[in-house]
DNA sequence: GCACAATCAAACATCATGTATGATAATGGA
DNA sequence: TCCATTATCATACATGATGTTTGATTGTGC
């Protein structure tokens, strides 16, 4: 599948990816420079340039693990193809979970000063998963279906970026019941409940 | 009300905003250079030093009117306070409309390369005017209130984002439509019909 | 053990940032 | 009209990040 690998390669790589995690945990993303990370990494300058072009392509490609993660959550996941279907979006537990396992690194990456480029690349592979998770539905008139893909994605991330900045208490179960309760109604019923 | 400005003063921040907006358009925010202001503006170095910080702080100097706006059309809407309700929201259909004038802006900074800093302009923005419309609506057990307010005002930016990239073609009126059937209902009624 | 490839330190050019200085010009009030 | 005030200017400077190059050194896979 994947080409042998060079210990020295592999190694060199895990370091980089290390000194960025641990970075990003230490000062945020958006500072941390490239001297930052090949000092924390102990790794020379050249040999950074030799493998990613910079901070960014550095973090990009960190994504995959997270990538496998969803897909596979998205197999595993209750798809009930027929029945009331209370158990669409099948990705999104798995995430939440995911998240506060990692919650430090989640809110340095989509927190307040977080990073867009972590925050597109989450958004992409998370609309990948529900588009997969919506290509069985029909047709709507009122909203096109990549609307329904965005605002999906959209909501979800809403509801990250508040659990992981405020309300950690709540578990990933409540907060999924939240996310579910938005997407699937809105918040027309509470709003309109008052006359 | 704001102390006298001298003329010079005002001449000066006027034509750092221009230059400003004259490279968003040209070449996006995120690239852009103090160097490339104050050479388009035609601005000495330390006269840009002593009004702004940065070009972070140009940039958001220069939302009072946004948010001048957008207060305006909350108070100018249809806000009758009992009935049906399908008049709340009303900020959304006045910005879709102001987007469209000037689209361009928009859409070199909130689309894709856009800046962050810009869109949490917006957000803030959009979330004071939200909250307080919904300020005489009552709790809900189930999903608290500020999440009810980053839901519709992430909901608003994933609508005017996906307008802008992509469906010019549809007028404010059919995008506001869309965004208030999805804020208000959301997708449950689409994806549970088919059984 | 050997050919190859990865890593290294060091140096370099380039460019953006933010600050400082003293001269010059515009402004607003008297 | 005059004058004190204040904004602007060109210029220079220190600092620090970026990305590239070079030739020597060291680790790998076979």
């Amino acid at each position: 599948m994947a080409d042998v690998i060079d210990r020295r390669v592999a190694r060199t790589r895990k370091a980089l990816h290390g000194a960025l995690m641990s970075l990003i945990l230490r000062k945020g993303y958006e500072v941390i420079t490239i001297q930052d990370i090949i000092d924390e990494a102990d790794i020379g300058r050249s040999t950074f340039y030799a493998h990613y072009t910079g901070k960014e392509d550095l973090l990009r490609s960190g994504f995959q693990t997270l990538r496998a993660l969803l897909m596979e959550a998205q197999r595993n996941a209750p798809v009930k193809r027929d029945g009331p279907h209370d158990e669409a979006l099948g990705f999104s537990l798995a995430m939440f979970e995911h998240a506060r396992e990692y919650r430090d690194v989640y809110r340095a990456l989509v927190g307040g000063r977080g990073s867009v480029v972590a925050v597109n690349e989450i958004r992409q592979v998370l609309s990948e998963v529900v588009k997969k998770e919506l290509s069985g539905v029909e047709d709507d008139d009122a909203v096109p279906r990549d609307v329904r893909v965005q605002f999906i994605v959209g909501t979800f991330l809403t509801m990250l970026t508040w659990w992981l900045e405020g309300k950690p208490r709540l578990t990933p179960t409540e907060v999924d019941a939240m996310f579910r309760r938005l997407v699937l109604d809105g918040v027309g019923p509470s709003i309109r409940v008052q006359h």
